[in-house]
RNA sequence: CGAGGUGUAGCGCAGUUGGUAGCGCGCUUGGUUCGGGACUAAGAGGCCGCGAGUUCGAGUCUCGCCACUUCGACCA
């Protein structure tokens, strides 16, 4: 057996045990390392590295549509969450509660926030008082704390990092207006930066937020056909409000309480990047969340004038604003191709002795493994035209991967067969819960969401054959 | 919480009937290499998960505990 093939099998088989090769990829590729605290995990130099990248393009955008950053405390006083019935049951189990402090036991038990709106709320009703301050429009960048019985880097863990926005409105119509605005803003931002299809639209009742009217979300499909929820955004009404209080005098002079909204993405989104877009050979990065855009190979770079070459291309694609990394280590050229392949840098140019002959390098593109030279003269204005086919290049492909499973069906058999291999199923729901359940019970697949364009594919629900109110798509999901 | 599995070098593992602690990778140093995971020589590295017991003697047998992990269950 090649050492390539060696190599290849260190990760685990991509189609036959698609979560083993997740995590091999995801600890190999040097983004995380599990943590001491069962649950939780340690984002590494280059995982973070892809974060902050998601988190400039996020936070220019929510920032463009008109919200300000702020930040609320880590610790919530435990009464606070009890104040909203559905939120206090929702998300009771799972939260982590410090009962000491100072080396004394405390009157009040505190909540480590496994979200912020019951002490967001608690402080927009002290903020709260004409319709003069309205809307408020806050998001924070944070950490939460939800502890889940079974974990998984990215995608499931005790502690997580996203940004929660939490918005104050004058009536339901502007709050759910919001929630819906923000629901594209998400779908734009996958699309634009993370080069991910997803599909957008309103969560069922079992299916919405502990707290919520109406749960919106994006499902994006991972390479196995199950769904990932890579962002929400809820529509509250007057729940929270009311819960805490907060009002505001109208223009008419009666007090009304305010209509509520929040929305988030974690970096969960990282797990959906590695999902969406990876291969056997390991992680491939969208460009433009890459923490390298490109890598410099050396080839033979004890001979003279290469690393000086080398260090010349990096310092002028520096220049040009592109993330790129020179890679002047001792480990053989080889080793190092796997190793940038496996880590997803989009591009990689080889530079050697042939090479700087004649005036050219060898580039390579992660994504679809083409091989090409170019003149050295030409990199950093060709660069940026690069990055961006390969943007739209996986884009593409991802998008044909998912329309290509996503299945028509009509009735429960169809349903099960559809999931079971690896699909969406797109259908008919009467609306009950109870189909719902069965659906879950039978397939192991539940609700993702229904989408905004309704236009029926039939007129019997898939599960009890009554008439159907709603499109919706079903699948198995993380 | 239920059922299984595993704890031995940084990582992955072997260790027979109880008898000096091993292998591969990685790491350090030198030499040869360098266009798809190079070769070679010499090194460093251990509370065998923790605690009790049996024994002349325990990585190995017995009991207890702890941790991790897989599958369920649970779950934004």
């Amino acid at each position: 057996m090649s050492k390539e093939k060696e190599f290849v099998k260190e990760i685990a088989d991509f189609e036959t045990d698609f979560p083993q090769w997740y995590t091999d990829v995801v600890l190999k590729a040097q983004l995380v390392d599990y943590g001491p605290v069962k649950g939780t995990m340690v984002i590494r130099p280059y995982g973070y590295a892809i974060w902050e990248a998601i988190q400039k393009e996020m936070d220019d955008r929510i920032k463009a549509t008109g919200h300000r950053n702020a930040y609320f405390p880590l610790l919530i006083p435990y009464s606070f969450l009890m104040k909203e019935a559905e939120h206090v049951e929702g998300f009771a189990p799972e939260v982590a509660i410090v009962t000491h402090a100072g080396g004394e036991e405390l009157s009040e038990k505190l909540v480590i926030r496994p979200t912020s709106e019951t002490i967001i709320g608690q402080m927009y009703s002290k903020w709260i008082q004409s319709y003069r301050d309205l809307p408020v429009l806050i998001n924070q960048w944070a950490n939460v704390m939800r502890w889940e019985k079974t974990t998984r880097p990215f995608l499931r863990t005790s502690e997580f990092l996203w940004q929660e926005g939490h918005t104050a409105h004058a009536t339901d119509e502007e709050a759910e207006e919001e929630t819906i605005k923000i629901l594209h803003l998400y779908e734009e931002f996958a699309r634009n930066v993370l080069a991910m299809p997803v599909l957008i639209g309103k969560k069922s009742e079992k299916e919405k937020f502990a707290g919520a009217i109406a749960t919106y979300s994006m499902e994006a499909m991972m390479k196995d056909g199950k769904s990932l929820q890579a962002g929400t955004t809820h529509f509250f009404g007057h729940n929270f409000a009311e819960a805490f209080n907060i009002k505001f005098l109208d223009k008419d002079g009666t007090h009304k309480y305010v209509s509520t909204s929040s929305w988030g993405a974690s970096t969960r989104l990282i797990g959906a990047i590695i999902m969406v877009h990876g291969d056997q050979r390991g992680l491939c990065l969208p460009p433009y969340v890459a923490p390298y855009q490109v890598v410099i190979i050396p080839i033979a770079q004890h001979k003279s004038g290469v690393l000086d070459k080398a260090a010349e291309i990096k310092a002028n694609l520096d220049k040009a604003g592109i993330r790129v990394s020179l890679d002047d280590s001792d480990n053989s050229a080889g080793w190092k191709f796997n190793e940038y392949e496996m880590k997803g840098v989009p591009v990689r140019l080889e530079i050697g002795p042939r090479d700087i002959e004649n005036g050219i390098v060898t580039l390579a593109r992660r994504d679809n493994g083409e091989k090409q030279t170019l003149p050295i003269d030409s990199i950093v204005e060709e660069m940026p035209k690069l990055l961006k086919q390969i943007h739209d290049g996986m884009y593409e492909k991802a998008l044909n991967f998912m329309n290509s499973h996503i299945k028509q069906v009509e009735n429960l058999d169809e349903l099960k067969k559809t999931v079971d291999d690896g699909n969406f199923a797109l259908t008919m729901w009467c609306g009950d819960r109870e189909c719902e359940d069965k659906i879950k019970e039978l397939t192991n697949a539940s609700s993702r969401n229904m989408p905004f364009d309704q236009t029926p594919v039939g007129d019997k629900c898939v599960c009890c054959g009554k008439k159907a109110k709603h499109k919706i798509y079903f699948g198995k999901a993380y």
